[in-house]
Order: structure tokens, then C-alpha cells, then sequence
RNA sequence: GCCCAGGUGGCGGAACUGGUAGACGCGCAGGCUUCAGGUGUCUGUGGGGGCAACCCCGUGGAAGUUCGAGUCUUCUCCUGGGCACCA
């Protein structure tokens, strides 16, 4: 939408023509889609699905709504994202920016949060660090809810803690800004409430939060201890303390926890430790400027001194119960997914708000809700809502005037079950269950890191939300996963105007690097993630047409790993496109005169072509395990190892004709799927009428995979002094006498005594002197 | 601030469960081919020393475990991704 405001076009207008381009981008490119099932998110004939899936999870208590907090920008009044607020202020307007409370629409993710998260061991084929991450995120921890009574007055205060043990060590409570108390108390208390307004000038964002100076108000509220009848401690309020996690209040405990330590050193409060180190004994231990985190003893404790952690968590949270003032609870990290945007290009929220009956859904009959083409988009506010005429409806109820919602959702919304409509993009029901069945889960999902959490958190809700509502019997989306790197390259840097120079800009003379639209000196800059802002992107028809789909390809998948950054440098298109000559010429032009197709291997080999012709099977094995396990690069570096290879053949040698066409029938099926163009063309130079798309994967002579003799390395206390050549499954004795034999080995023992020798059989020998 | 990665030659990267660090490619240097340039081809290429055989040092830094550490442990520095409205 922003982009499209920019460009002075229409957001339909923009995104089609961008989907046009990566089009032909992609076929240019020769990748395999299935482009019978293409599908834009942004096609009605999409997102009415969502439209009756929102109603469904309204139906089952998965969808509701509540106030919650935006980035409120007073000069555009507009919603910003966190994005666009930078370091306080609008990125537009520069203004100030404030929070405000809107009422949106929720998707219930919590409802899932323990299926989530006992799931994830189960997704065998997603990185670890991707379920590691999704675990914290969801960030399952089990506590207790303590309930403290707050003097002179009738209610109590709920707090969440996961240390409960250390309630001898309490000396504060503190509660979120806008906890209920906290704005129950700043009505009679205007410093209290200058306060929380400047806790809520802080941004939204955890980190804008989490790295602001820690800041407290005593409330001048006493809170008594639950098991000290005589303790009163004091409450706060604490821009620290999230009202969204837990119960958005807190104990602290400054003995054992740096932060609240921290808050207790800033505002006089005590520090009594309750832990101790084991090895400190049960006296004399105090807390100076570190918070003592580690596993320990109970001290000054009560009725648990004495006890280990885990022991006194557990004799407290009995007591709490059996006195009916807390008990145990597990809580989430993870909260509801805010689905509400204040912006036009999205699908419509089915919703219509009547003065009487409250927020009823459309009928389906008057689904789907559409965008209307005519909105103002570059009115302050959101367009939808200051359209004249699209939000004015009856209400399906009782037919009085009424007005339609006018947010629309997320577009993590549309991105959480495309994936799904991919099996049947044409069926007049969102999924078509036979179509289900058989495809999903999806095999192998390809996409950034940066989508470790959130839109790969939210497809796996989104599933199984959809199973609740019968959509589905599936509830895992992806079962193999591959997180892949960005593509960057240099950027460059116009030093007289000092703005961001294009590559295809650039000239070079003398080691002089030039802008050749102004004529002045350039300075390139490091890599960075190719982007349109910082003009650091190449264009990849321009390298299709130089060099081919092929050389772009094979210049992909060799450089770098998948799941690492690829930088775009032209140097390695060179290579790229050498090889591919050589190949050519590997093929046509062949160094020994190859036997004609499907020649009979002749009865003998020398021993030069044998080891070529092993070469050629192990070869074979290790590309397709690099294949499968997406190590893409060293399955390239094998087969040039073997390209390599195959030109120290020798015309001479027995069978070495034939030892070449197999070598060169093997590079060209192994490169095939890298470089489908060219690998069909040498198919065809090779002899053969049909296409080497068809052929099966070349099979391997499991035989020639073992070798006779291996290369063993000596070393002398840890540091090689040499190598022997042995025959496989050698011996120990024979092994270790082989070593010390070595003349470069002998002399560096020299008379000294040989204390012992580790053979690792056909790997090491470590000689230690 | 918190969570998760990564750090290896001039560069991209190899090194499966601890066992010959630097595969393969780029770049660079030199030779051959050519009228010349390019292409092609051969040789060399982590740093330092030595005529050589060889030796010393080397995987961000510090310490540790081990016969042996790029790989394991602890601490630390730097870079990147995410932190719920960029998607």
C-alpha cells in the first residue's frame, strides 16, 4: 500500500505488475512450477475463504475482541507500524507518537499454545534452531499465582511468579502501568498519572521496553506478605512489568534476581537473601551487587529453611493453596495474534457493528465483503473508514443503519494457509479435503530465517484452527523445513551526492571506480542484503541474457549453502560460465574418441581407468547425498572434482574411451538438475533421442564404493609427521609398526622412550613420546 | 535487554559422529598457445623460516577437557536474524 502511494499508482495495479514481472522472472529462470495452480492473496476469489473462516473461528471462540495497544501518530492520525516509529516519531510526520487503546479483533493462538509446543519435537525435518526459537517464543513456564492482601483496602493483589520459593525474600510488588490498580490509584493521584503516561510514551515493542531505564512509582499501597502476618511491602507501579505476561503484576525479590536488585538499590528497598550457594553454608551469606541466580539452600525462610529450590516451590505453593491465598499455574510467553490493521489493502473483517446489537457477522449469503476500487488513499486516517458510502449497511439482524468494520486483517492472515489452497486453487471450497489428504503436509517449505517464529508460528495455528472448525484432519503444516539465506551484494556510494549507486551504473578505470550518470568517484561499501533502497540489486534477466538461465543457476547452488547468505559477486558468474564451456567441450570435443551410446564396458580397464571408473561411482553416491541433504555446493565441487578427473585420461589406456563416455554421460545426468538447459542438449550430443529428464537417477556399482588401501596419518604427540598407505581393516601391531618405520617419525622420537601408541583403525595413529 | 545463529586463506566456502585444516571455485602470480588482447591450457598459491629434507605458527579472543580440538566445556568480543503492526 505504501509502495503503491509512492509510486502513484493503485495498491491492485502495483502488486499485479510486480507479480507479472517475478513471472517471467522465474520462467526465465526454467524452475519447475506448476503455474496451473497459481493463486494472488489478494484476488477475492481468495480471501472470501478467509472471510468465512474468520466466521468459523468466531463460531468456535477462536476469534474475539479487546482493547488493545497501537502506535498512535497525532499529525497523520494514523495507526503506524513499529517500524515506522523511529526513536519515538513518526517516520512521515516526525511527530511525536503516542499510544492509544483501539478495540481489534484476536485470534486465539493460546488456545493451541501446549499442542504447539509439544508438537515441535515431532517436526524431525525442521532445523533445530527454528523449534528452539518457536519453544522460547511460546516460553511455557510453570509458577504460581500468589494473591496478596492490600492493606485498607477490600481487593488483593494477583501476582505471577516462578520463583515462589523466594517469597521470605520479597520486599516489593510492582504492577504495569496500565494494570487496573495502577489506574484506579492515578485517578486521585496526578503524579501517579503523569507517570503511566510516560511509561506509555515507550513504544510497543519489547525491546524498545526492555532496554528503557528501569523506573518505578510507590504507589504509597502496602501489600502484606502472605505468610508474615506483621510484613507490609510496598507496591509499585513499573514500566518494566508487562501487563501482557502472566498477571500483569509481580513480587520482587532483589536477593535473586539482577533487575528487581537493580530497582531495589535505586529505591532504598531490602535485600534479604534466601538462597544460599551450597557451599556457603547457612550463614553469612549477603547479596552485594549481584543477584544470586544460581542453586542453593533455603535460608531465612521459615517453615522451609533448609530445603533445596525445587522442594520449597513446591511446600509453598501447598501452603499457598491449602491457605487459599494462591496456587500453582502454568503460564505462556505466547499471546493472542491482533489480526485488526487499520489500512486499506487487505481483506475486509466480516464484521458490521449495529448501535443495538453489537459486532454481528455478515450473512453469508452477502459474502464476500470486496475492497471498494474508489478509496482515498492518501487521506489522513484509514481509507475505509472515511469512504463515503462503503461502510454504510443495514444490520443483518434488526436492519437498522449500521457500519462495517473497517480494518482488515493482517496479511500474515492470507500467508497462513496459501500453502493449503495450493492442492485444490480452483475448488469452490477452501480446501477440498480429497485434495488435502493427499498432498498436505507440505513436504519441504523453503523460506527465510526471519520467518521462524511468526508466520511459521502462525500457519501452524492457522491448521489447526482449521481443524477445529472441520475443515481439515491435519494440523502440522510443513513436515520438512529449509530456513534459506538472503542474497547480498556490495553497495556503492556516489561520494559527491552521497547517494546509493546502482552496480549496473558503475564504471571502472584504472582501479577507479565511477558513477557514469554524474562522473564522479564511487565508494563501494560492504555487503549487505540486496535491497531496492540501498540499490545494491542486480537484475537477473540482465544476467540471463549475458550468460543463460543455466550459469545463473549453477552459480547459485555452488558459492554458497542454502541456509547461508549468498553474496552476488560477477566474478563467480565467470567461473560459473567457464564451466559450462567446459563441459560443452568436455562433451563435443571429447579428449578420448567416445564408443557410441549403450557401448558393452569392455573386458578389461587399466588400472588408470578402473580408478576413474570408481571415481565416477563414488562420485555418483556422494552427489546424491549432498542432493538430499540441500548441500548443493559441495555436490557442484564433487562433480568438477570429477570433470577434473576425467581430463587425465588417457587415449591409451584400455577401456579409457568408455570410462570417458560414462564420465561424461554421469557429469551431464548429475548436473541435470541444476542445469536442466544445457544437461538436455549434451543428452543429446551423447547420442540419445529421449530426454534426460525422463532417465532415472544414475545407479551406483555399490562394489567400487570400497577402497583397498587407506591413507592413514602418523602423528607424533598430536602433530603429523607423516602418512602410510595400509591395507583397510589393517591390524593394530602392523599398523603401529608401519608408523614408527617412518624415517621422518623415527627421528623425531628419536632414543626417547615411545610411552604409548592409539591406532584408530584406518583413521590415525597417534605416536605419544 | 531477551531469544537464535554465524565468525576458518585475499574472497565464497570444505572438513560426516573429536582424528592429515583449507576440498571445489573465485582471485592472484608465472609458463605455454596467440601478431596482440581475450579464450584455452599447465604450474604455483594460509603465514613465516630453510638450497633441501623438513621445521615453527595458524580456524574471532582467553582459559579448560583430551593421546589428539575448527569440532566438546566455560567466559568473552564482533556480525546477522527475530522480539508480536515490515511481511
Amino acid at each position: 500500500e505504501n509502495a503503491a502511494i509512492e509510486n502513484k499508482t493503485h495498491p491492485a495495479k502495483w502488486t499485479k505488475s510486480n507479480i507479472s514481472t517475478m513471472r517471467r522472472q522465474l520462467k526465465s529462470m526454467g524452475l519447475s512450477y506448476d503455474w496451473g495452480r497459481e493463486l494472488a492473496t489478494c484476488d477475492p476469489g481468495y480471501y472470501q475463504f478467509e472471510q468465512k473462516m474468520f466466521l468459523d473461528f468466531l463460531g468456535e471462540g477462536l476469534a474475539y475482541r479487546k482493547e488493545s495497544w497501537v502506535n498512535w501518530d497525532p499529525v497523520e492520525n494514523t495507526v503506524l507500524a513499529n517500524e515506522q516509529v523511529i526513536d519515538g516519531k513518526g517516520w512521515r510526520s516526525g511527530a511525536e507518537v503516542e499510544k492509544r487503546q483501539l478495540s481489534q479483533w484476536f485470534l486465539k493462538i493460546t488456545a493451541f499454545a501446549d499442542d504447539l509446543l509439544a508438537e515441535l519435537p515431532n517436526l524431525e525435518r525442521w532445523p533445530e534452531k527454528v523449534r528452539l526459537m518457536q519453544e522460547n517464543w511460546i516460553g511455557r513456564s510453570e509458577g504460581a499465582h500468589i494473591y496478596f492482601e492490600l492493606i485498607g483496602r477490600p481487593d488483593r493483589l494477583e501476582v505471577y511468579t516462578t520463583r515462589h520459593d523466594t517469597i521470605f525474600g520479597a520486599t516489593f510488588c510492582a504492577v504495569a502501568a496500565n494494570h487496573p490498580l495502577a489506574r484506579e490509584l492515578a485517578e486521585e493521584n496526578s503524579e501517579l498519572a503523569l507517570f503511566i503516561a510516560d511509561c506509555n510514551r515507550l513504544g510497543t515493542t519489547e525491546a524498545a521496553i526492555e532496554t528503557a531505564e528501569k523506573l518505578g512509582f510507590d504507589t504509597g499501597v502496602k501489600a502484606r506478605h502472605p505468610f508474615l502476618e506483621d510484613t507490609e511491602i510496598p507496591v509499585f507501579v513499573a514500566n518494566f512489568v508487562l501487563m501482557e505476561y502472566g498477571t500483569g503484576a509481580i513480587f520482587g525479590c532483589p536477593a535473586h534476581d539482577q533487575r528487581d536488585l537493580d530497582f531495589a538499590g535505586k529505591y532504598g528497598l531490602d535485600v534479604i537473601p534466601v538462597v544460599a550457594p551450597p557451599e556457603e553454608g547457612e550463614s553469612g551469606f549477603v547479596i552485594t551487587d549481584e543477584a544470586y541466580v544460581g542453586e542453593g539452600i533455603m535460608i531465612n525462610s521459615d517453615f522451609i529453611n533448609g530445603m533445596s529450590i525445587g522442594d520449597a516451590k513446591s511446600k509453598i505453593a501447598d501452603r499457598l493453596e491449602k491457605a487459599g491465598a494462591g496456587m500453582r499455574a502454568v503460564n505462556f510467553r505466547l499471546r493472542d495474534w491482533g489480526v485488526s490493521r487499520q489500512r486499506y489493502w487487505g481483506c475486509p473483517i466480516p464484521i458490521i457493528h449495529c448501535p443495538d446489537c453489537g459486532a454481528v457477522p455478515v450473512s453469508q449469503s452477502d459474502l464476500p465483503v470486496t475492497l471498494p476500487e474508489d478509496a482515498d488513499l492518501e487521506c489522513a486516517g484509514n481509507p475505509l473508514e472515511h469512504h463515503p458510502t462503503w461502510k454504510d449497511v443495514d444490520c443483518p439482524t434488526c436492519s437498522k443503519p449500521a457500519r462495517r468494520e473497517t480494518d482488515t486483517f493482517d496479511t500474515f492472515f492470507e500467508s497462513s494457509w496459501y500453502f493449503a489452497r495450493f492442492c485444490s486453487p480452483h475448488s469452490e471450497n477452501a480446501l477440498d479435503r480429497s485434495a488435502i489428504d493427499y498432498w498436505m503436509p507440505v513436504d519441504q517449505y523453503i523460506g527465510g530465517i526471519e520467518h521462524a517464529v511468526l508466520h511459521l508460528l502462525y500457519s501452524r495455528f492457522f491448521m489447526r484452527a482449521l481443524k477445529q472448525c472441520g475443515y481439515t484432519d491435519i494440523k502440522e503444516p510443513f513436515s520438512g523445513l529449509l530456513t534459506q539465506g538472503m542474497v547480498c551484494h556490495e553497495t556503492y556510494t556516489d561520494m559527491k551526492t552521497g547517494e546509493w549507486v546502482f552496480p549496473q551504473d558503475l564504471q571502472l578505470d584504472d582501479d577507479v571506480l565511477t558513477n557514469s550518470r554524474t562522473g564522479n568517484r564511487v565508494s563501494a561499501g560492504r555487503s549487505e542484503k540486496m535491497s531496492k533502497s540501498k540499490k545494491n540489486v542486480v537484475d537477473p534477466e540482465a544476467i540471463i541474457d549475458a550468460y543463460g538461465a543455466d550459469t545463473a543457476r549453477l552459480f547459485m547452488l555452488s558459492d554458497s549453502p542454502p541456509d547461508r547468505d549468498l553474496d552476488w559477486a560477477d566474478a563467480g558468474i565467470e567461473g560459473a560460465w567457464r564451466y559450462i564451456n567446459r563441459l560443452w567441450r568436455m562433451v563435443t570435443q571429447p579428449l578420448v574418441n567416445f564408443p557410441p551410446a549403450n557401448s558393452p564396458r569392455p573386458g578389461r580397464l587399466s588400472p588408470a581407468a578402473a580408478k576413474v571408473n570408481q571415481a565416477i561411482h563414488k562420485t555418483i553416491a556422494w552427489v546424491s547425498e549432498d542432493l538430499d541433504r540441500f548441500h548443493f555446493n559441495k555436490a557442484v565441487a564433487r562433480i568438477r572434482e570429477l570433470s577434473n578427473l576425467l581430463d587425465g585420461l588417457n587415449a591409451k589406456d584400455d577401456g579409457a574411451p568408455w570410462v570417458g563416455r560414462q564420465g561424461a554421460e554421469t557429469i551431464t545426468r548429475l548436473i541435470g538438475p541444476m542445469m536442466p538447459h544445457i544437461a538436455e542438449e549434451l543428452w543429446r550430443q551423447l547420442g540419445y533421442e529421449t530426454m534426460l529428464a525422463d532417465m532415472p537417477w544414475p545407479a551406483i556399482d555399490e562394489t567400487l564404493l570400497e577402497d583397498e588401501n587407506v591413507t592413514i596419518a602418523v602423528q607424533v604427540n598430536g602433530k603429523l609427521r607423516g602418512t602410510v598407505e595400509l591395507p583397510k581393516d589393517c591390524d593394530e601391531e602392523s599398523a603401529r609398526n608401519a608408523a614408527l618405520a617412518l624415517p621422518n617419525v623415527a627421528r623425531t622420537v628419536g632414543d626417547k622412550p615411545v610411552r604409548k601408541v592409539i591406532v584408530v583403525p584406518d583413521r590415525i595413529i597417534n605416536v605419544v613420546i
